[in-house]
DNA sequence: GAGCCGTGGCC
DNA sequence: TGGCCAAGGCT
C-alpha cells in the first residue's frame, strides 16, 4: 500500500501528544529516568492479554518479594506461581521464572540489550522482545501489539482480517516510526490505542492524528481492525470434589506441571469433558472421587469461563473424620493456609460455592 | 495457521 | 446477559 506524504502520519504529532497526556504508571520511569529493565520485563510479561488494572496489584506484589531478576531466579518456583494465582495464564508464571534463570545464568543477571537475544528468553515473543527493546534501551525496534494493530488499521484502513494482516500491520508501523526517541514513539502508540483509538466509541475529536486516518475520514474507524470469525466455545462439564477435616483443613492436589492450569494448586475433581452428566445421582457423580465418603451435593453449580472453553461443576462435599490419611498425590491444607496456595480462580469458586471453613 | 492457554470488566 | 475485549506466546 502506497502511502501518500500529505496523509502520512507525522511521528512528532503524536510525541507532542505523548509528552503532554504521558501516564504514570507503576513500571514506568518518569520522564528523563533510565527505565529499569527487569521492571520493563516485568509488566510487560502481566500486561500480556491483560489489563493494567488486573495486573498493577500483582506488578507491586511481585517487586517487593522479588526487587531483581536475581532473586526471582533463586526463587522456588513455586513461589512464583503462588503470587501469580488468579492473574490467569499461567504459563506466563512458568516461563517467568525460567526467563530470570536463563538472564541469571546466560547474561549475568542483566537483560540483553539485543532484541534477537531477548526474543531467545523464555516467554518473550516478537512483542515482548521489541517492547523491551524499545522501552527499556530505545533501541529502534517496531513494536506491535493489538494497541497499534488497531491504531495502524484505521490509520490506513487496511481491509485485511486479523491475523494474516500482521505482516502488512509491522510494514505499516515501521513507515510511521521516527529515528528519534524508539521507545517513547513504541508507548504513544500503545497508549494511544488505549486510551484514545479505543476499540469502541474512539475519541477521534482529541486524536493527534484523527486528520490523516484513513478510516476517520470515510467514518467507518469502528470497524476495523478487520477480525476473522472465532470459532465458538464448547461447554464441558465435571465434578470437584471438597473434603474437610473437622479442624477445618481441606483435601488438595497439585496439578500437572504444564498445560491447563499447570502447576497450580486445585481441589479434587473428575474429568472435564462435554459428556458429563451432571443429573446423575450422587453415588454416580461420586464415581471418580479421591477417597470413600459420604456425599453430598452442594446445590447448584459453579460455573467458569476459560478462553477456550466453558466449564460447568456439581460440587460433591464431605466431612472425614480427623486422621484420615491424603490419599496418594493429595495433601491437607490448614484453612488458614488456603489463601497462601497458587489456587486459580475457578477453585477458589468451588472452595467458596462448598463454603469453606464454615462451621455446621 | 490454528488451537491451546485465564480472568475480570464492560456494555 | 453473554459476547467481546486486554501491552501474546507456545506448539
Amino acid at each position: 500500500m502506497a502511502v501518500a506524504a500529505e496523509t502520512r502520519p507525522d511521528p512528532a504529532a503524536l510525541l507532542a501528544w505523548y509528552d503532554r497526556h504521558r501516564r504514570r504508571l507503576p513500571w514506568r520511569a518518569e520522564p528523563g529516568e533510565r527505565a529499569d529493565p527487569y521492571r520493563v520485563w516485568l509488566s510487560e510479561i502481566m500486561l500480556q492479554q491483560t489489563t493494567v488494572k488486573a495486573a498493577g496489584p500483582y506488578f507491586l506484589r511481585f517487586l517487593e518479594r522479588f526487587p531483581d531478576v536475581g532473586s526471582l531466579a533463586a526463587a522456588p518456583l513455586a513461589d512464583a506461581l503462588r503470587l501469580w494465582a488468579g492473574l490467569g495464564y499461567y504459563s506466563r508464571a512458568r516461563n517467568l521464572h525460567a526467563c530470570a534463570q536463563a538472564v541469571a545464568a546466560r547474561h549475568g543477571g542483566r537483560f540483553p540489550a539485543c532484541e534477537a537475544e531477548l526474543l531467545a528468553l523464555p516467554g518473550v515473543g516478537p512483542y515482548t522482545a521489541a517492547a523491551i527493546a524499545a522501552i527499556a534501551f530505545d533501541l529502534p525496534a517496531i513494536v506491535v501489539d493489538g494497541n497499534v494493530e488497531r491504531v495502524v488499521t484505521r490509520l490506513f484502513a487496511l481491509e485485511t482480517p486479523l491475523p494474516a494482516a500482521k505482516p502488512e500491520i509491522r510494514r505499516l508501523a515501521g513507515l510511521i516510526a521516527p529515528e528519534a526517541r524508539p521507545g517513547d514513539f513504541a508507548q504513544a502508540m500503545m497508549d494511544l490505542g488505549a486510551t484514545i483509538c479505543t476499540p469502541r466509541r474512539p475519541a477521534c475529536a482529541l486524536c493527534p492524528w484523527s486528520e490523516p486516518c484513513a478510516a476517520r475520514r470515510a467514518g467507518t474507524q469502528e470497524t476495523f481492525p478487520r477480525k476473522a470469525p472465532k470459532a465458538e466455545r464448547p461447554t464441558r462439564r465435571g465434578v470437584a470434589f471438597w473434603v474437610e477435616r473437622p479442624d477445618g483443613a481441606a483435601l488438595l492436589r497439585s496439578r500437572a506441571p504444564k498445560g491447563l492450569l499447570g502447576g497450580m494448586t486445585e481441589t479434587p475433581t473428575g474429568r472435564w469433558a462435554a459428556d458429563v452428566d451432571l443429573t446423575l445421582p450422587v453415588s454416580a457423580l461420586a464415581a471418580e472421587a479421591p477417597l470413600a465418603a459420604e456425599w453430598r451435593r452442594t446445590p447448584g453449580l459453579v460455573t467458569h469461563v476459560f478462553s477456550h472453553f466453558a466449564l460447568e461443576l456439581a460440587v460433591l462435599a464431605a466431612r472425614v473424620p480427623a486422621g484420615t490419611p491424603a490419599p496418594a498425590g493429595a495433601r491437607w491444607v490448614a484453612a488458614a493456609e488456603l489463601a497462601n496456595e497458587a489456587l486459580p480462580s475457578v477453585f477458589r469458586k468451588v472452595a467458596a460455592h462448598a463454603g469453606a471453613g464454615r462451621r455446621s
